[in-house]
DNA sequence: ATGACGATTTACT
DNA sequence: GTAAATCGTCATA
Protein backbone atom coordinates (compact mmCIF):
# COMPACT_ATOMS: atom_id res chain seq x y z
CA UNK A 1 0.00 0.00 0.00
CA UNK A 2 2.83 2.35 -0.58
CA UNK A 3 1.44 4.35 -3.68
CA UNK A 4 -2.21 4.99 -4.31
CA UNK A 5 -3.26 2.74 -6.51
CA UNK A 6 -5.75 4.29 -9.35
CA UNK A 7 -9.42 3.02 -8.98
CA UNK A 8 -10.60 0.15 -10.16
CA UNK A 9 -13.77 0.36 -11.80
CA UNK A 10 -17.11 -0.51 -9.99
CA UNK A 11 -19.78 -2.95 -11.04
CA UNK A 12 -22.12 -0.04 -11.29
CA UNK A 13 -19.80 0.76 -14.16
CA UNK A 14 -19.98 -2.34 -16.17
CA UNK A 15 -24.26 -2.77 -15.28
CA UNK A 16 -25.09 -0.35 -17.81
CA UNK A 17 -25.83 -0.66 -21.59
CA UNK A 18 -23.34 -2.16 -24.13
CA UNK A 19 -22.84 0.80 -26.28
CA UNK A 20 -22.57 3.22 -23.42
CA UNK A 21 -19.86 0.80 -21.83
CA UNK A 22 -18.21 0.73 -25.01
CA UNK A 23 -17.57 4.28 -24.96
CA UNK A 24 -17.29 4.62 -21.16
CA UNK A 25 -14.18 2.46 -21.93
CA UNK A 26 -11.90 4.49 -24.29
CA UNK A 27 -9.41 5.78 -21.93
CA UNK A 28 -9.55 3.32 -19.36
CA UNK A 29 -6.30 0.73 -18.28
CA UNK A 30 -6.69 -2.85 -18.43
CA UNK A 31 -4.50 -4.64 -16.31
CA UNK A 32 -3.20 -8.29 -16.08
CA UNK A 33 -0.78 -9.25 -13.15
CA UNK A 34 1.13 -12.76 -13.74
CA UNK A 35 1.91 -14.79 -11.67
CA UNK A 36 5.11 -13.56 -10.63
CA UNK A 37 3.48 -10.21 -10.00
CA UNK A 38 4.28 -8.54 -13.44
CA UNK A 39 2.19 -6.26 -14.17
CA UNK A 40 1.11 -5.63 -17.62
CA UNK A 41 -1.08 -2.28 -18.32
CA UNK A 42 -2.51 -0.60 -21.86
CA UNK A 43 -5.24 1.90 -22.22
CA UNK A 44 -7.93 1.24 -24.32
CA UNK A 45 -8.18 2.70 -27.44
CA UNK A 46 -10.62 0.52 -29.39
CA UNK A 47 -14.18 -1.23 -28.74
CA UNK A 48 -17.35 -2.73 -30.23
CA UNK A 49 -20.41 -2.82 -28.62
CA UNK A 50 -22.74 -6.48 -29.25
CA UNK A 51 -26.66 -5.83 -28.13
CA UNK A 52 -27.37 -9.45 -27.73
CA UNK A 53 -30.29 -10.91 -28.76
CA UNK A 54 -31.42 -8.70 -31.37
CA UNK A 55 -28.33 -8.57 -32.79
CA UNK A 56 -27.04 -10.79 -35.45
CA UNK A 57 -23.54 -10.21 -35.34
CA UNK A 58 -23.23 -11.62 -31.33
CA UNK A 59 -22.83 -14.65 -30.12
CA UNK A 60 -26.04 -14.22 -28.22
CA UNK A 61 -28.41 -13.39 -31.26
CA UNK A 62 -31.51 -15.16 -30.47
CA UNK A 63 -30.89 -16.39 -26.91
CA UNK A 64 -28.45 -18.78 -28.34
CA UNK A 65 -26.84 -20.07 -25.05
CA UNK A 66 -24.28 -22.28 -25.14
CA UNK A 67 -20.46 -23.71 -23.02
CA UNK A 68 -18.74 -21.65 -24.82
CA UNK A 69 -21.37 -18.19 -24.44
CA UNK A 70 -21.96 -18.94 -20.82
CA UNK A 71 -20.47 -16.60 -18.95
CA UNK A 72 -22.37 -13.54 -21.20
CA UNK A 73 -25.03 -14.06 -18.90
CA UNK A 74 -22.71 -13.49 -15.88
CA UNK A 75 -24.31 -10.10 -15.29
CA UNK A 76 -21.69 -6.49 -15.55
CA UNK A 77 -18.15 -6.51 -15.16
CA UNK A 78 -17.71 -10.54 -15.79
CA UNK A 79 -15.28 -11.84 -18.65
CA UNK A 80 -16.20 -13.58 -21.83
CA UNK A 81 -13.28 -14.81 -23.46
CA UNK A 82 -13.72 -17.05 -26.71
CA UNK A 83 -11.73 -19.44 -28.63
CA UNK A 84 -11.47 -18.47 -32.67
CA UNK A 85 -9.88 -19.24 -35.72
CA UNK A 86 -8.27 -22.51 -34.31
CA UNK A 87 -5.54 -20.31 -32.66
CA UNK A 88 -6.80 -16.84 -31.56
CA UNK A 89 -8.27 -15.73 -28.36
CA UNK A 90 -10.77 -12.67 -27.82
CA UNK A 91 -12.06 -10.87 -24.77
CA UNK A 92 -14.99 -9.32 -24.18
CA UNK A 93 -15.96 -7.32 -21.29
CA UNK A 94 -19.86 -8.55 -20.27
CA UNK A 95 -22.34 -5.24 -20.16
CA UNK A 96 -25.86 -4.67 -18.35
CA UNK A 97 -27.63 -7.42 -16.02
CA UNK A 98 -27.34 -11.08 -16.57
CA UNK A 99 -30.80 -11.26 -18.32
CA UNK A 100 -29.19 -9.43 -20.92
CA UNK A 101 -26.77 -11.21 -22.44
CA UNK A 102 -24.65 -8.13 -24.12
CA UNK A 103 -20.79 -7.15 -23.84
CA UNK A 104 -18.13 -5.35 -25.15
CA UNK A 105 -14.82 -6.70 -27.45
CA UNK A 106 -11.79 -4.93 -26.71
CA UNK A 107 -10.68 -4.51 -29.47
CA UNK A 108 -7.25 -2.47 -29.45
CA UNK A 109 -5.06 -0.45 -26.02
CA UNK A 110 -2.20 1.17 -25.96
CA UNK A 111 0.50 -0.54 -24.18
CA UNK A 112 1.59 1.59 -21.12
CA UNK A 113 3.12 -1.00 -18.58
CA UNK A 114 5.97 -3.75 -19.40
CA UNK A 115 5.85 -3.37 -23.18
CA UNK A 116 8.82 -5.85 -23.43
CA UNK A 117 7.25 -8.81 -21.62
CA UNK A 118 4.16 -8.16 -24.13
CA UNK A 119 6.56 -8.37 -26.85
CA UNK A 120 7.65 -11.49 -25.84
CA UNK A 121 4.32 -13.02 -25.17
CA UNK A 122 3.83 -11.84 -28.89
CA UNK A 123 6.66 -13.46 -30.11
CA UNK A 124 6.12 -16.80 -28.67
CA UNK A 125 4.22 -17.85 -31.95
CA UNK A 126 6.87 -18.66 -34.19
CA UNK A 127 7.17 -22.27 -35.30
CA UNK A 128 8.97 -24.27 -37.08
CA UNK A 129 8.47 -23.42 -40.47
CA UNK A 130 9.26 -26.43 -42.31
CA UNK A 131 11.87 -24.12 -44.16
CA UNK A 132 15.37 -25.56 -42.22
CA UNK A 133 18.40 -24.52 -42.79
CA UNK A 134 17.53 -21.90 -45.51
CA UNK A 135 21.10 -20.35 -44.58
CA UNK A 136 20.16 -16.73 -46.60
CA UNK A 137 16.73 -15.59 -44.93
CA UNK A 138 16.24 -12.48 -43.42
CA UNK A 139 16.47 -12.06 -40.11
CA UNK A 140 13.36 -14.53 -39.07
CA UNK A 141 12.01 -12.29 -36.11
CA UNK A 142 12.09 -8.62 -36.50
CA UNK A 143 11.15 -6.55 -33.30
CA UNK A 144 7.39 -5.76 -33.21
CA UNK A 145 7.01 -1.82 -33.06
CA UNK A 146 4.92 -0.59 -30.24
CA UNK A 147 1.57 0.15 -32.29
CA UNK A 148 1.49 -3.57 -33.49
CA UNK A 149 1.99 -5.27 -29.75
CA UNK A 150 -2.02 -4.84 -28.90
CA UNK A 151 -3.48 -4.01 -32.23
CA UNK A 152 -6.68 -6.14 -32.57
CA UNK A 153 -8.41 -7.86 -29.97
CA UNK A 154 -6.51 -11.41 -30.38
CA UNK A 155 -3.02 -9.38 -30.29
CA UNK A 156 -3.68 -7.81 -27.12
CA UNK A 157 -5.12 -11.00 -25.66
CA UNK A 158 -1.67 -12.33 -26.77
CA UNK A 159 0.06 -9.65 -25.19
CA UNK A 160 -1.51 -9.85 -22.21
CA UNK A 161 -1.70 -13.56 -21.79
CA UNK A 162 -5.39 -13.79 -21.91
CA UNK A 163 -6.72 -17.34 -23.00
CA UNK A 164 -10.29 -19.18 -21.93
CA UNK A 165 -8.87 -19.56 -18.54
CA UNK A 166 -10.02 -16.21 -17.88
CA UNK A 167 -13.67 -16.27 -19.45
CA UNK A 168 -16.38 -16.04 -16.59
CA UNK A 169 -13.69 -14.28 -13.80
CA UNK A 170 -14.89 -10.96 -12.13
CA UNK A 171 -13.27 -7.61 -13.31
CA UNK A 172 -14.70 -5.92 -10.65
CA UNK A 173 -12.72 -8.17 -7.98
CA UNK A 174 -10.03 -10.35 -9.51
CA UNK A 175 -6.71 -9.89 -8.44
CA UNK A 176 -5.22 -10.45 -11.56
CA UNK A 177 -7.26 -8.93 -14.83
CA UNK A 178 -9.43 -5.75 -14.15
CA UNK A 179 -9.41 -2.10 -15.09
CA UNK A 180 -8.63 0.78 -13.72
CA UNK A 181 -10.08 4.40 -13.44
CA UNK A 182 -8.02 6.61 -15.84
CA UNK A 183 -10.02 9.90 -15.25
CA UNK A 184 -6.73 12.18 -16.69
CA UNK A 185 -6.45 10.27 -20.11
CA UNK A 186 -9.57 10.08 -20.43
CA UNK A 187 -10.69 10.82 -24.07
CA UNK A 188 -12.73 14.03 -24.69
CA UNK A 189 -16.28 12.90 -26.64
CA UNK A 190 -14.66 14.49 -29.52
CA UNK A 191 -11.90 12.15 -29.69
CA UNK A 192 -14.01 9.34 -30.35
CA UNK A 193 -14.86 8.30 -33.81
CA UNK A 194 -17.35 6.22 -34.87
CA UNK A 195 -17.59 3.23 -37.26
CA UNK A 196 -19.02 -0.08 -38.42
CA UNK A 197 -17.84 -3.07 -36.47
CA UNK A 198 -14.72 -5.66 -38.33
CA UNK A 199 -15.42 -9.16 -39.46
CA UNK A 200 -19.29 -9.34 -38.98
CA UNK A 201 -20.04 -9.73 -42.77
CA UNK A 202 -22.50 -12.62 -42.20
CA UNK A 203 -24.52 -10.51 -39.56
CA UNK A 204 -27.30 -9.03 -42.49
CA UNK A 205 -28.58 -5.03 -41.56
CA UNK A 206 -26.37 -5.31 -38.70
CA UNK A 207 -22.97 -5.13 -40.63
CA UNK A 208 -23.16 -1.35 -41.27
CA UNK A 209 -24.70 -0.17 -37.69
CA UNK A 210 -22.52 2.31 -35.56
CA UNK A 211 -20.98 -0.09 -33.17
CA UNK A 212 -17.37 0.67 -33.20
CA UNK A 213 -15.31 2.86 -31.22
CA UNK A 214 -12.38 4.54 -31.31
CA UNK A 215 -9.89 7.12 -30.47
CA UNK A 216 -9.37 9.22 -33.66
CA UNK A 217 -5.44 9.54 -34.77
CA UNK A 218 -4.35 6.79 -31.45
CA UNK A 219 -1.71 4.78 -33.75
CA UNK A 220 -2.54 1.44 -31.07
CA UNK A 221 -5.85 0.92 -33.09
CA UNK A 222 -6.53 -2.12 -35.00
CA UNK A 223 -7.66 0.10 -38.09
CA UNK A 224 -7.34 4.05 -38.53
C1' DA B 1 -19.78 -39.08 -36.16
C1' DT B 2 -19.24 -35.49 -39.36
C1' DG B 3 -18.74 -31.08 -41.51
C1' DA B 4 -18.85 -26.11 -41.81
C1' DC B 5 -17.50 -22.11 -39.71
C1' DG B 6 -15.50 -18.37 -37.61
C1' DA B 7 -16.24 -10.92 -33.38
C1' DT B 8 -8.28 -12.92 -36.72
C1' DT B 9 -3.56 -12.51 -37.97
C1' DT B 10 0.19 -13.05 -40.89
C1' DA B 11 2.66 -13.67 -45.00
C1' DC B 12 2.81 -13.30 -49.62
C1' DT B 13 1.58 -11.85 -54.92
C1' DG C 1 -5.18 -7.01 -52.77
C1' DT C 2 -5.60 -12.79 -51.62
C1' DA C 3 -4.75 -16.95 -48.98
C1' DA C 4 -3.25 -19.98 -45.45
C1' DA C 5 -3.06 -21.34 -40.75
C1' DT C 6 -5.72 -24.29 -37.42
C1' DC C 7 -9.26 -26.40 -34.14
C1' DG C 8 -13.13 -25.85 -30.63
C1' DT C 9 -17.81 -25.51 -31.12
C1' DC C 10 -22.31 -26.31 -32.80
C1' DA C 11 -25.89 -28.00 -35.84
C1' DT C 12 -27.22 -31.89 -38.35
C1' DA C 13 -27.55 -36.84 -38.94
Amino acid sequence: MSDKALARLPRNFYTRDSVTVAKALLGQQLVRVLDDGTRLAGIIVETEAYLGKPDKAAHTFNGRRTDRNASMWLGGGFTYVYFTYGMHFCMNVVASQSEHPVAVLLRAVEPTESIEIMRRHRLARSKAKGRSKSATVQSPEKTIPDTNLCSGPAKLCQAFAIDRTWDGIDLATHEQLFIEQRRKRTFPAAQIHVGPRVGVDYAGEWVDKPLRFYIRGNSHVSRP
